[in-house]
DNA sequence: TTTAAGTGAGTGAGGACTTACTTACCATGA
DNA sequence: TCATGGTAAGTAAGTCCTCACTCACTTAAA
């Protein structure tokens, strides 16, 4: 008598492959550990998640940290993005070229476990956290303020550190998801609008003047 | 023969008072737990911290969470900034206005064990959390999309949404500082001569043109 | 002498990780 | 077409350790 037989299962009853397996231990835990940081996880519920034996879960991953550094690693995919944007770039579109960016960065829905789990490695300081950081997020900064660069060169933009405009924009931005996503504030107008009102906002603070050449803060054109 | 006598008393030797207990309690706790998060952390680590006996803490609180607690209740001292502003804000001076609620935001040293504490606390969900960002946080939106109201009212600024200009303009603000204090990202300029930036900018996307009377927003859609 | 400050040595619960074992799958050759 | 064995998938039931919290007690001070 098979006592308890279909326990670690997929959906047709039979054993799940070791691709699987491994695959959706990951996201189980990415979800997890999001919602509850790498402590307040434990491997236990992690195997419960996926509907199998703890046992199993240290058959894939060696460590519970194994397994974190599993999750990071496959994190990693940000380039969708950029070429997205490469067409508005080379059109010198501003207005669109923030927005898309600022779409994709507030952009909720697949991985808002994205934000909490880079912030929970942060904070408890876990090696891969610059790793992690480096690779998804700075890649923004530095795309953006070359973009901004360029358009200082091209006379459009008021002089400033290209860098830390690009933080300033994207920090409104990813503020507002923090607020939304971590803090549970709650939004004030769809995401569109906002995003509309922000890259309206930080244009029109970084347009240069055409014809006037007041020298000091005045918005745009 | 006193074999380990002088274990937990103060620096002149002698028994502690319970408020002064409590207070450095409260205190090694703080940092501790900024530092790991409230998992990360363990009583027998804030004990060591203080130089006293883990069972001591429990005389003191009877829980972790009840310090916990009481470390967030005690964090609440807000007020000092927006005295100080009151003075600005009446003369109309939106430039010194922006600029003392970015230094104060911006500003590192004392409690940079906060913004990781809030952060920490936000994540893991504690109960008080919530509270802890409307007595700390909320308030600077609220008073500066007050003032942001106001002076749209005066006809100086564009018609923006007040509130969400104002988390916009903290969101930068506290964005940098994120970035400083929690990833480590080093900052390119002096806090003063980023703040300036900062705030040249975002007043630059928000005030009026003197003459131009063109309404809504250009370059739009 | 009372009372508060303080402690060492627990306790039980739970967590990461192991061990020794059972089952299903499937490739092979008889 | 099967027995059949090698192997990977899976597990129950631990081990050992750490952690939050307790207990029974000692010491200092007023």
């Amino acid at each position: 008598m098979k006592k308890q037989a279909a326990q670690g299962r997929d959906e047709n009853g039979r054993r799940a492959s070791a691709g699987d397996r491994q695959a959706s231990l990951i996201a189980a835990a990415a979800s997890l550990f999001a919602a509850k940081g790498f402590n307040g996880t434990t491997t236990k519920e992690i195997a419960k998640a996926v509907g199998v034996s703890e046992a199993l879960v240290f058959k894939y991953f060696p460590t519970k940290r194994t397994l974190y550094a599993a999750i990071l690693a496959e994190k990693v995919t940000v380039n969708e993005l950029l070429d997205a944007v490469e067409a508005a770039v080379t059109k010198r579109d501003d207005h669109r070229v923030f927005t898309m960016i600022a779409s994709y960065r507030i952009r909720p829905g697949v991985d808002s476990t994205f934000l909490r789990l880079l912030l929970f490695s942060a904070l408890e300081g876990h090696e891969l956290s610059e790793l992690f950081f480096g690779k998804h997020h700075k890649v923004f900064y530095d795309y953006l303020a070359a973009y901004i660069r360029t358009r200082i060169e091209d006379g459009a933009f008021r002089s400033v550190d290209p860098l830390l405009a690009a933080r300033a924009f994207i920090g409104m931005v990813v503020h507002h998801r923090l607020l939304h996503e971590i803090f549970g504030v709650p939004m004030l107008q769809s995401h569109e609008a906002t995003v509309a009102t922000y890259v309206d906002l930080f244009l029109a603070g970084l347009t240069k003047l055409p014809v006037s050449r007041k020298s000091s803060s005045r918005r745009s054109r």
